[in-house]
DNA sequence: ACTTCCTTCAGTGTATACAAAAATACCGAT
DNA sequence: ATCGGTATTTTTGTATACACTGAAGGAAGT
């Protein structure tokens, strides 16, 4: 693996799991020396999360880890509803009927991973990524799949702000098996519904329980 | 201005004028070289083409310049549609009246920038992106417009393809002031509408006159 | 003649040295 | 005491040298 991978993904994870808090000026010596690589694969990494929006370049001072303010989650939502409606639509028009049928089935099954013993709900979260994986593959969209897959990145860390306890996720979990049922049923108008009423479900759960750091 | 910056913008004009073709391998050297900077800002600049989608990183083998074939192009117009739509209806609900009516009016004249004597329509594309760049700013939303203006390098690549012969583009400015009207009168469904017309007689005319290269 | 292995080379990945720019701190003047 | 200017210092931007990997070409053996 290249130093310069190794760094991004050090950084990514470190922002994302709010280890670096927004704010944090990144000197390109001082993360270079922490993360043991020179400033050269560094900088490559430095220049892919300002492209992805998890920095800003902020001119003769470094880059600064990118604040997320509520509004910023209101604007998240929105671009996340329009893209996410539009990809379950397109993927009950054209996804593979048993594969979604096959999810929903397991999704149903998702309050036995709830209440299992991993505090981190590792399996839960693996299985809700299978449908995201599913939805992109669905859609065959490239374009589409990159501008969600770009928007994952925030919503991860906007997740770990809010309070995933398990009623919440017994709840999300219902409402994706009925995404991916919709899907399954190929039915446009419904997925895209579905999905709709999912966010806004999360959108207030993050809104309710978000604690001002 | 940094070499990098200068490295970037000439590639990624190189690209989007088809000057620099698809399946174009950019060898480090080699393009240093040629544009006069070291490797290192000229790496970075790789680095944002690729981020953005313009080349492709071919393991080990340098970076090439993607390709867009007519598969892509109706994926671009599918996600196109998808933000553009949505942001016309967010502009007619939050945008400024006044401007809107006023980018309309000079739309309305825009054949006599289209039959002009500047062959490239320079007058007329600048009037085009203030529409994008009003868009942009009514709808208040960081992410969205971020999603639309990564698009929209696309999109001048595909533009380069289609023969912008003068009376699209009078068709065309009478679609957009079309847009600009129904936001003015803060109609979000017209607006949408609008939109959705433009965009597939846009689409329509790609495919009709592009040329394979 | 074909295959396989070795050598060589082109090209990327990384480190470091140097230059330039910007921010801060300090000093002086008003 | 505050404002402005300058000098210093820190940090980024750039160039280049070195290392390593992958590929292509040639030579030798079958």
């Amino acid at each position: 693996m290249r130093a310069s991978d190794r760094a991004y993904a050090a950084l990514r994870d470190d922002i994302i799991e709010w280890r670096l808090l927004p704010g944090t000026v990144l000197a390109e010596v001082e993360q270079s020396e922490r993360l043991g690589v020179s400033r050269t694969p560094l900088r490559e990494a430095l220049s892919r999360l300002t492209a992805e929006g998890l920095t800003t370049a902020a001119g003769g001072r470094g880059v600064v880890v990118t604040d997320i303010s509520l509004e910023d989650i209101d604007e998240l939502f929105e671009l996340r509803e329009t893209l996410e409606c539009k990809a379950a639509a397109l993927a009950a028009e054209r996804g593979d009927a048993a594969l979604f049928l096959q999810i929903q089935k397991e999704l149903l099954e998702a309050p036995d991973l709830i209440s299992g013993a991993d505090p981190a709900r590792h399996d839960y979260y693996v299985l809700v990524g299978r449908l995201d994986e599913a939805i992109d593959a669905a859609i065959s969209n490239s374009y589409l799949a990159q501008a969600m897959r770009s928007l994952r990145v925030h919503l991860v860390r906007v997740r770990r702000l809010a309070a995933d306890d398990a009623a919440r996720l017994t709840a999300a979990a219902a409402e994706h098996a009925a995404i991916a049922e919709a899907i399954a049923a190929r039915n446009p108008r419904l997925a895209e519904a579905a999905t709709t009423v999912h966010l806004h479900r999360s959108l207030s759960h993050v809104k309710a329980t978000h604690t001002p750091h």
